[in-house]
DNA sequence: GAGGTTAGAGTCACCTTGACTCGAACCAGC
DNA sequence: GCTGGTTCGAGTCAAGGTGACTCTAACCTC
């Protein structure tokens, strides 16, 4: 079994198999999607993303990013959600169109890439991994990376990976972006790790409580977090305040089944 | 998510080898582009853009955004300058990528259009209608709208104004976008206009002055523009500047021939 | 030459931010 | 059960940015 959803990867932006219809262009939808790990060694929060191992002919044995064909049946959101599910196995807890890509040679055939990017939150990652793996489906050829240290993949998605982490960083300054890696109770060092990692700096633990406080968007709650020398309060996001930034994309967007397009969607 | 993985990645082979003729996707471009005309009644300016009469069926008769088919041998910069050129005759001072939109019912055919929004120099425009009309070869069906009060468009086109809109005003907070609507030489006093009237509401020309002049961004020339009291003095762009804020698509960014991605591209 | 208008500089209060200090609450080891 | 170490969480202070405002210089028109 395992071919079968690595099938699914390989034919995204092949086309390969038959060169079909000529010189049809043909529209692929894939996802940049991330989530924190803890690296083992120095007990730090990393960003890692899954990539697909290509079994098909263009990019063979290169990793690639989840992703498959557009249906005809479905819009754009749906089909990320739908062929990132079949590739990875995984559903997002955030996902938000990046960018289209249609230069010319990116691909040996006409091919432009609806490219989404999407949070999940660590939890979900191990739960959603040990469903799979109960259920036999686990899917194979798929490996997680260090979002700063990949390797060469396939197509222009080392471009592609970059401009997501570009736009996760902005994003994470004047969004709450956050939520999505996060469960929904946790302490404000963990808030302030997730924004760390992401922006690649220590921030003052002080300031980052004074700020967050004052922004209205987190609720304290009655619990507090033991194990480690002073109990930490828990904290949740309001939930009221995430429509203030969004775009007139909000309402009638594009947004069907599995798609969240919570927060803000600034796009930026 | 699949069912079976083997069932999934069969119905996505079939689907390619079998390249459905009859339900193909389609991929157009359209860019939503604007420029600043003055009001003949209270003297103000007024962000506009030009629209194209439908003569075929799809809404036939409705007002459309200016764009058309991707072409198998062009990028999508270069497909959105060559439709805008094709149908307004027009061709943009600055371009960005804003959105693909591709909801199954926007349209009876399935269509994915990359939407694209740019911005035009007022004196631009009246060198371009004057060379088109020389020519003999001025665009029929297009007019010009006030960019707050459109008609009903076709397909979902008056939500794709709003969201280009809503991204100028973004953008204009944070970036040098303004540049796209002036001349090389300018007075703080028409700088400024530019920003009200795309952000709505007056700025003290004061504050203005000194935000602007720490920014960098500006470099005063020798020239003073006269007529109305006292001279003021005119501005150029710093070009050097502009690089600053740019993403990862800045350099190897699908730029083809008349696009000019420049200022800052922080999407959103 | 007088009055009006715009350019451009300066002042002041307020807020945000980064850097820092300090006490409270808890854990671990002796 | 005491003590030292660590984290939580509150507070202080200076620096920089911003909005509101004032004031003078330079030019226009009548």
């Amino acid at each position: 079994m395992s071919t079968a959803p690595s099938a699914t990867a390989t034919a995204t932006e092949s086309q390969v198999l038959a060169a079909p219809a000529a010189e049809a262009t043909r529209v692929a939808v894939s996802t940049v999607i991330f989530t924190l790990r803890r690296r083992p060694e120095d007990d730090s929060a990393a960003l890692v993303l899954p990539l697909v191992r290509r079994t098909r002919d263009p990019y063979a044995g290169l990793w690639a990013l989840p992703g498959g064909w557009l249906d005809t049946t479905e819009g754009l959101d749906a089909a990320a959600s739908r062929t990132l599910g079949e590739t990875t196995g995984l559903s997002p807890s955030y996902l938000e169109q990046l960018y289209a890509f249609g230069d010319v040679h990116r691909s040996p055939s006409r091919v432009v890439s609806i490219v989404y990017w999407a949070l999940l939150r660590s939890a979900q990652v191990d739960a959603q991994v040990a469903a799979h793996a109960a259920a036999g489906d686990a899917p194979e050829n798929v490996a997680w990376f260090d979002a700063a240290d990949l390797p060469t993949l396939a197509f222009d998605h080392n471009q592609i990976v970059d401009y997501a982490l570009w736009r996760l960083r902005n994003k994470a300054g004047y969004s709450r972006i956050a939520h999505g890696l996060l469960a929904d109770e946790f302490t404000l060092a963990e808030l302030r790790e997730v924004y760390e990692s992401i922006l690649g700096r220590k921030l003052d633990p002080a300031n980052f409580r004074r700020q967050v406080e004052n922004s209205g968007t987190l609720i304290p709650t009655d619990g507090f977090r033991t194990g480690s020398h002073r109990p930490a309060r828990l904290y949740r996001y309001n939930q009221d305040v995430e429509l203030a930034e969004r775009g007139p994309l909000a309402a009638p967007a594009p947004a069907p089944a599995p798609s969240r397009a919570s927060f803000d969607s600034r796009t930026t």
